[in-house]
DNA sequence: GCTTTTATGTGATCAAACGTACATACAAGC
DNA sequence: GCTTGTATGTACGTTTGATCACATAAAAGC
């Protein structure tokens, strides 16, 4: 896929509306947590599911708002963040195709006070909020794997906080590169530091010297618009255990290799 | 109940273990949560609750632990922290008798990254694991309530973690003696500064002085191991929404006063 | 090749918070 | 009344990051 498609200004693709679920199941299969529930639970439960393009920037909900959709990432990054009155924020946890965003569907709020933004483009898929909340009480596999990630989400959130609380500015990027590389395929991010100082609600200044920082470390490089992560070693070592903390938890709770 | 047994030293009280549910009722209504429960529920799946102590400073469960029990805080007040290996740590939430520390039991991880730590003495009820399970694999009313209490801890921890990540010292404190109060007859804490400064992991210097900030402005009162709150409004003002949002969230999503 | 836009680097100032150390003052025990 | 322990106040220097303004440099459009 060209570069030049991760600024798309379409906001949706419709155009796979129309094909039947055996025919998306590869695609499917790309989200982890998909990819873990039970094929029965994916032929009757998921007919409504709609593979879409999420371009940079799109906002899949914003705070307060009733959620219509849950969103399953297979290339794409969303951040859920939170967002004060007067435009301070936070970003909670980077959702990737490890996961779903939109979690609070089924927790019996209907709407969150969080936001959510794809932060680099790609591809996922969407299933609307009934079937979503349908799905959920089954009270199947399904709804335990949900529970668990909303468990490992909640020890993201935690680790940012306490990240955000105590650590440098250069710890607080080590951590996202590397969540966020998690997510992708490869070593490169493409979005511009004006983006990540964004999401961080971090001045860009500050965040340029955390980036030259690291940079003359030898564990990053990066030019206009992109950062090619040289040293996940080094940067995981960086990022004391903030990084590999939310990492453990993940692997423990979803043990996304291994399928139900 | 005099003002020493805030300091008692042990762990818990067992006396009221054998008492049978009928008689303790009344003191399970003191928690919004368990009064929120069908009574059929409580009389079904509580069999097993018991009635404790929680003395200031008991460490209900370490990070990492299995937890065994969950509690449901009836005058005491307990804080979810996350702590990291280095000790760097962050309050995450704070709990009393509007909900249940534990959470993450029945999410279907059996450890939780965090701990939770009482945070000003008293009394509460706890349940085994295994029993809470029980509960809450009926997928019923209670189940529900869990969840969207789940949520609204979510909400909590999002916004403190914002709070944390913007604002100074003195809105903090703000946020935290409100929440703290709501969780409390009266008016005042009995609390050193110190453990506070420990709780939300700042420096006591840094604390003492946002404490002395909002006695000059009229908004507390302190001496010695108590705190004295003389201004609610005042003090919902200068925390921005912080506190307001937490709340309101509380009372859309659990709608407290309502029994289901 | 030129201009325009956007991304990134730099410099100077300012406030908030930390660490350390020390001083004071209240409380409990004998 | 005295001592001891603990809670609180204060002072120093240092660091980090926020803010504002401006300089440079790479891409995009024509």
């Amino acid at each position: 896929m060209p570069a030049t498609t991760h600024f798309k200004k379409t906001p949706v693709n419709d155009n796979d509306r129309s094909r039947s679920i055996p025919s998306l199941l590869p695609k499917i299969k790309q989200n982890l947590l998909l990819a873990s529930s039970p094929d029965t639970a994916l032929k009757d439960g998921l007919l409504d599911i709609e593979f879409i393009q999420m371009p940079m920037g799109l906002e899949l909900y914003e705070s307060g708002e009733i959620e219509k959709y849950v969103y399953f990432p297979i290339s794409a990054i969303v951040s859920s963040l939170y967002v004060m009155e007067n435009g301070d924020s936070a970003e909670m946890a980077v959702v990737g195709n490890e996961g779903v965003a939109g979690i609070l569907l089924f927790m019996g709020g209907n709407s969150t006070a969080s936001c959510a933004l794809v932060q680099s483009a790609g591809s996922g898929f969407r299933l609307n909020a009934k079937a979503m909340q349908d799905q959920f009480a089954e009270f199947g596999p399904v709804t335990h794997l949900l529970l668990r990630y909303t468990q490992a989400l909640i020890s993201q959130m935690a680790q940012t906080a306490v990240c955000n609380r105590h650590h440098s500015l250069d710890k607080e990027l080590c951590r996202w590169l590397l969540l966020s590389l998690d997510r992708l395929q490869g070593n490169e991010l493409l979005t511009t530091q004006e983006l990540i100082a964004n999401m961080l609600d971090v001045g860009r200044k500050g965040f340029t010297e955390a980036a030259a920082e690291l940079q003359r470390a030898g564990l990053i490089s990066y030019t206009r618009g992109r950062i090619e992560v040289l040293n996940r070693k080094g940067l995981d070592k960086r990022s004391w255990e903030c990084y590999a903390a939310v990492k453990a938890e993940y692997d423990r709770l979803l043990a996304l290799n291994i399928v139900i």
